[in-house]
DNA sequence: TGCCTTGCCATTTTT
DNA sequence: TGGCAAGGCA
């Protein structure tokens, strides 16, 4: 595999961050890059907001102006960086720049819709730019959502189909898996790792530019036996994905870091963008750096923004160096502003979360500031169980709820998505709406998945992981079978290949009846002759009977694939609708019975990673202990420690005025291989130490019943009492 | 060859 | 608890 972008770049990528020009602005007036008569917009920014916004002067924001010189702006939890970033859009509109040559890459897809709303509202009142941001901004999404519009623009050039497919994380594993079993890696003696650890091991080696030993010997330990098995896997899995003309998310980035660094291409992509400003910049990898690297090489119009004290996603190949050695990796070095006021939370619940991150074994940010007073510190609750747990955080949102503060205000974190089930059959119990963030995925669902596959294999007939899929749902259809079907659709050529493939194949009797239907099925969809979105229903039709053999609870399921129906509408076409659900999927999932998002109230519940970037009034952080947060899972290294470390501070500070840590004693650890379930005496979060808990408020719940001054009486028979059952206890080892 | 049963094993976070 | 692979039967 080469990784030639990522290579060249390295030794750039490795200067000392010591060589930062900082500016702090903190309390200092307007510097002189600031325009005398300022614009509206600008009066409600601090002045370091402002400096960042402002980055540049008005001078260089004009077209055909040289472009302002490379920008990193430090913004710790709440100091209003999204706002911050968006009235820096705003700002470039308004003084001229042209919004389709502005590129902007957010963290999730929500994120990018956020921001483009905010611009769009703050260009509102100024003249000229509320009418070039009329269409909104062109180029916002994630890197990957960028990558797969760019990569289908240039594919003929860089030997790709325009109709590639991109297989989602599951789909992903299910290649490797086939590839894995083609290789005859399922090897009896010894295990071979499961499919979804070996794309976990494939996908670090891309994302983080790093050797397969190295990836294994750091992460993957207990994988190191196999490397020579793995590189061949690998291998072959490309191999695949190339037949197949099918990408995977990483791929989305290889290809464009490598596209990009083109020379015959790179200039012209280069050339599509003035400004590309990047958000949550600490949660970017390597080869995302080295394409922001390639794309704007001296680094003029580069923003980026983020903070290191909330790097979380390490696992994912992101690098906390990334963010640290942006400035030195230019000549002159980039601005860097600090943000350090924080907007959000009150003081006390920043005292503690700055206290959190003081204990960190290595920071490069500030404490932050608010002037938000308030009485109230964070309460850490100890609770017997975790059963208590949720009684409490019910408790407490009720009543919260009961003084005016809405649902929809108030949210549960959580490390693991799983540690909110019990929540989650209490909230049901309680008809209380909620809708949760994170874990399992709407398309994780067979039902979907099957539809799904049907489209994809339409639109990519090579697509072995969806033809799979799709030809075994009919009764009498194997493994074997499906694999000689798909290998005669390969051997055909054109567009029509799989119908073709279909009406000359001879299918096991038992799948005779259903022949027809499938092959006219498969007929109508590769000649497009049903327009799009009435192709889903088409596709709905044919699947429901199939649903009905194959799944007890069809009703259920079919619900899920009407509601899919609506959302299928709202695509412009089926190549649309595929690569947008796949980047990105609807993440949340909902109680089971009404769709609370047409509730006008529901409660949060998150896992931490999700609720990046969120706020809410009052909030409950789920299992403050050893072995959840840190997760004993992620407590191997120092640097694992650190990120869970991190982790907790994300966690409080998405608090405004209300934050609750609970602490259950008592923690059900489940699927123990060697002893079954069983109960752990768990000890509170080592990341909150006991010179810490001044901080705190530190209460048990429930609180111990106060009992009135026993009379002589009592106390004399409770001494009695406690004799006789001690003996009875006794007695019954006797 | 398909499909059902049995037994074994399990590493969180997500674009 | 569920996902996966192997073995047995139709």
């Amino acid at each position: 595999m080469r990784l030639d972008p990522f290579i060249s770049h390295r030794s750039l990528l490795i200067a000392s961050a010591s060589a930062v020009s900082t500016v702090s602005l903190a309390d200092s007036p307007h510097t002189s890059d600031v325009a005398p008569e300022a614009a509206p917009y600008l009066a409600k920014l601090n002045d370091a907001q402002r400096a960042a916004v402002e980055h540049g002067g008005p001078q260089a924001f004009a077209p055909g102006a040289a472009l302002p010189a490379p920008l990193l702006v430090i913004a710790g939890a709440g100091s209003g960086k999204t706002n911050t970033l968006a009235h820096r859009v705003a700002h470039l509109v308004a003084n001229g720049a042209d919004p389709h040559r502005i590129l902007l890459l957010t963290f999730s897809r929500r994120a990018a819709q956020e921001m483009t709303r905010r611009v769009s509202r703050i260009a509102a009142g100024v003249s000229g730019a509320a009418a070039a941001l009329a269409q909104g901004l062109a180029w916002a999404g994630t890197f990957h959502g960028i990558g797969a519009r760019l990569l289908r623009e240039y594919a003929e050039q860089i030997g790709l189909s325009p109709a590639f497919t991109i297989n989602d994380r599951e789909d992903s594993a299910d290649l490797m898996n086939l590839v894995r079993h083609e290789l005859g890696l399922s090897a009896k003696e010894k295990r071979f790792p499961a499919k979804s650890t070996c794309l976990a091991i494939y996908s670090r080696v891309v994302n983080t530019g790093d050797s397969l030993a190295n990836v294994l010997a750091r992460s993957f330990s207990w994988c190191l036996e196999w490397e020579p098995q793995l590189r061949a896997l690998f291998a072959a899995y490309v191999d695949a994905k190339q037949k197949q003309n099918v990408l995977d998310y990483d791929d989305l980035l290889l290809y464009w870091a490598h596209m990009a660094a083109e020379p015959a291409i790179a200039a012209d992509l280069a050339g599509r963008f003035d400004h590309i400003l990047v958000d949550e910049y600490q949660d970017t990898n390597r080869l995302q750096a080295s394409i922001l690297l390639a794309l704007k090489p001296d680094g003029r119009g580069l923003t980026v923004v983020g903070d290191d004290a909330q790097a979380i996603y390490s696992f994912r190949g992101a690098t906390v160096r990334n963010i640290l050695d942006f400035p030195a990796q230019f000549d002159p070095p980039a601005r860097q502003v600090t943000l350090e006021r924080n907007y959000r939370s009150t003081e006390p619940i920043l005292a503690a979360s700055n206290a959190v991150m003081d204990a960190a074994a290595e920071r490069f940010t500030k404490n932050l500031w608010t002037d938000r007073a308030s009485q109230q510190r964070p309460r850490l609750v100890t609770v017997a169980d975790e059963a208590t747990q949720v009684r409490y955080v019910v408790e407490q949102i009720l009543e919260a709820r009961e003084g005016g503060m809405k649902l929809k205000q108030q949210a549960v974190l959580f490390r693991a998505a799983h540690h909110s089930a019990t929540l989650e059959i209490e909230l049901a119990r309680r008809n209380i709406p909620f809708v949760k963030f994170g874990g399992l995925r709407f398309l994780d669902a067979a039902h979907v998945k099957d539809v799904l596959a049907v489209l994809r294999w339409a639109e990519n007939p090579l697509d072995r992981v969806a033809g799979f899929r799709v030809t075994q749902l009919l009764p009498g259809v194997g493994p074997a079978t499906a694999a000689r079907l798909l290998d005669q659709v390969a051997a055909c050529t054109g567009a029509y290949r799989a119908a073709q493939a279909l009406a000359a194949f001879a299918p096991p009797p038992r799948a005779a009846e259903d022949w027809p239907a499938f092959a006219a099925l498969v007929d109508t969809l590769g000649a497009r002759a049903t327009p799009w979105p009435a192709e889903f229903e088409r596709v709905r039709r044919w699947y429901e009977p199939h649903l009905e053999r194959n799944h007890e609870d069809a009703p259920v399921r079919l619900a899920d694939l009407l509601q899919m129906d609506s959302i299928a509408s709202t695509y412009a076409s089926r190549e649309r609708f595929l690569t947008e659900l796949t980047l990105d999927p609807p993440d949340a999932t909902s109680a089971e019975s009404a769709d609370p998002l047409l509730d006008e109230d529901y409660l949060i519940l998150s896992t931490i990673h999700s609720a990046k970037g969120q706020e809410w009034r009052n909030v409950f952080v789920l299992n403050g202990v050893d072995g959840c947060i840190p997760s004993d899972l992620g407590a191997g290294s120092d640097e694992e420690l650190e990120e869970e470390r991190r982790l907790l501070h994300v966690a409080m500070t998405r608090a405004k005025e209300d934050l609750h840590i609970v602490v259950p004693q008592r923690f059900y650890v489940h699927n123990q291989a060697a002893s079954g379930d069983r109960h752990v005496w768990a000890s509170r979060t080592r990341f909150i130490a006991a010179q810490m808990l001044p901080l705190f408020e530190s209460r048990a719940w429930p609180p111990a019943p106060v009992a009135s001054a026993p009379s002589a009486a009592g106390l004399a028979a409770a001494a009695r009492a406690k004799v006789e059952i001690g003996a009875k206890l006794r007695k019954m080892w006797e």
